[in-house]
DNA sequence: ACCTGAACACCGTTCAAGT
DNA sequence: ACCTGAACACCGTTCAAGT
C-alpha cells in the first residue's frame, strides 16, 4: 500500500512505545509482542522494524525512560535534612516509584540482552547517575572512609533494597512474609546505617 | 505408532527433566521449550503432556529440586561455631550455590506462574524450611528481640543477600561495580549484624 | 496404555513488491 | 520514502487416531 502519512515518524515512534508500555504495565515482558503492538496501533508488524532495530531496542528505550523518570523523582528529594533522613527519603521515593510501576521497573531486571550485545553507553551513564546520587547522600555518614568504601556501601545498600523491592514487584515477597516492602526496607536501611557507624567507630578508636 | 516401552514412566520423566535442566543451564528460561526438549529426548511434543500438565509444572519440579539441593548444602554447615561465623558460613554456602548454578537458581525468580495459579504447598514448605534455617542461625545474635523481630531480620538479611546474588547471576552486577558478589555479601552481612547489635544495645540501655 | 503428528493459535524478523 | 503482507522458522498445547 505504501506510505500513509497519517503519522509523522516521531508520532509513530511514540505510538509504538506507548502501546508497548501499556502491554508491559499489564502483563510484564511476557505479554509484550511485536505483532500485538502492531495490532494495537493498526500498522503491519514490519513497520516496527522501520522504527526500531528489534524488540530489544524498543525495550531498552522504555528502560531508559524509566531510569530518567526515577532520576527526576530522586532529584526532587531535599538534601537539606540530616544525612540519615536524606537517605531514608531517597529510599522512600525509590520504593514508591517501584510500587507505582512494578512491571515496568521490573523490566530492567527481567530483560536480558543477547550475549553478543552490550549495554549502550547512554544506558550505562543513567545507571552511573543513579549510583552517584546514593554515594552523595551516603558520604556525610562515612567521613572516615575512603572513596572505595563509599562506593561499595552505596552499591551494597542499593542492591539490598533492590532485593526487597524486586521480590515485591514480582509478587514473591508474600511467599516469605506477610509484611510489605516498606517496613523491610526501613529495617534494612536503619540497620545497615547503624552498622556503618558502629564499624566506623571501631575503625577510629 | 503407539507405545514404545523403551523407557519406563519414571525413566521418561527423568529424561524430560534432565533435558530441560540442561537447556536452562545453558541459556536460562528463555531457551527452554517443550518442542526442543522433545527433539532432544526423541519423543513427540505431545508426550511431554502425558508426564507433566504443562511447562509450568515441569519448571516447578526443577525449582523444587534446586530448593532441596540448596537445603542439603546448608544442612552441612556446622552450627558449632560462634553465631556470627555460623551466619557467615551459611551466606558463603548460599553464594557458592548460586554461583555454581546461576541460571537454574535464577529460575526461581524469573519464572512466574499464571495469575490464576498458586504456588503448591510442597513448594511453600521448602521455602519455609530455608527461612527457618536463617532464623535459627540468627536467634543467638538477637537475644533481646521477640519472634517477630527475628523473623523480620532473617527475611531482610536474606532478601538483601538475594539482591546482590541475583544481580550477579543475571550478569547485571558488573553494570554497577567491578567488585564480585562475595565482598559485597560479606559487607552486607557484617554491617547488618553490626547494626543489629548496636540497635539491640540502644534498646536495652 | 502409551505415543504420534497434525492442527490451532500464536511468536520475531525479513524483504520483495507496491504506492 | 514508507508501508504491507507473505514467507520463514519458530512457539505451547490439544486430541483423534493408531498400535
Amino acid at each position: 500500500m505504501g506510505r500513509r502519512s497519517v503519522h509523522t515518524a516521531e508520532e509513530l515512534r511514540e505510538l509504538i512505545l506507548s502501546a508497548a508500555t501499556s502491554l508491559i504495565e499489564n502483563g510484564g515482558l511476557a505479554s509484550l509482542s511485536a505483532r500485538e503492538i502492531a495490532r494495537r496501533i493498526e500498522y503491519s508488524p514490519g513497520t516496527l522494524y522501520n522504527v526500531f532495530e528489534n524488540l530489544d531496542d524498543l525495550v531498552l528505550t522504555i528502560e531508559g525512560r524509566m531510569l530518567d523518570s526515577l532520576s527526576n523523582r530522586l532529584s526532587e528529594v531535599s538534601s537539606g535534612s540530616d544525612p540519615r533522613t536524606h537517605i531514608k527519603n531517597l529510599a522512600d521515593v525509590y520504593l514508591q516509584f517501584t510500587h507505582d510501576n512494578p512491571r515496568l521497573w521490573n523490566l530492567l531486571f527481567e530483560h536480558h540482552l543477547p550475549t553478543d550485545r552490550n549495554i549502550p553507553d547512554w544506558y550505562q551513564a543513567k545507571l552511573d547517575d543513579l549510583m552517584q546520587r546514593i554515594e552523595t547522600a551516603l558520604a556525610p555518614l562515612m567521613p572516615n572512609h575512603d572513596e572505595f568504601a563509599l562506593k561499595r556501601a552505596a552499591r551494597v545498600l542499593w542492591a539490598g533494597v533492590h532485593g526487597i523491592t524486586s521480590l515485591s514487584t514480582t509478587d514473591k515477597l508474600s511467599t516469605i512474609t506477610a509484611e510489605s516492602a516498606r517496613p523491610l526496607v526501613d529495617d534494612l536501611v536503619d540497620t545497615y546505617l547503624a552498622g556503618l557507624s558502629e564499624r566506623s567507630q571501631i575503625g577510629t578508636s
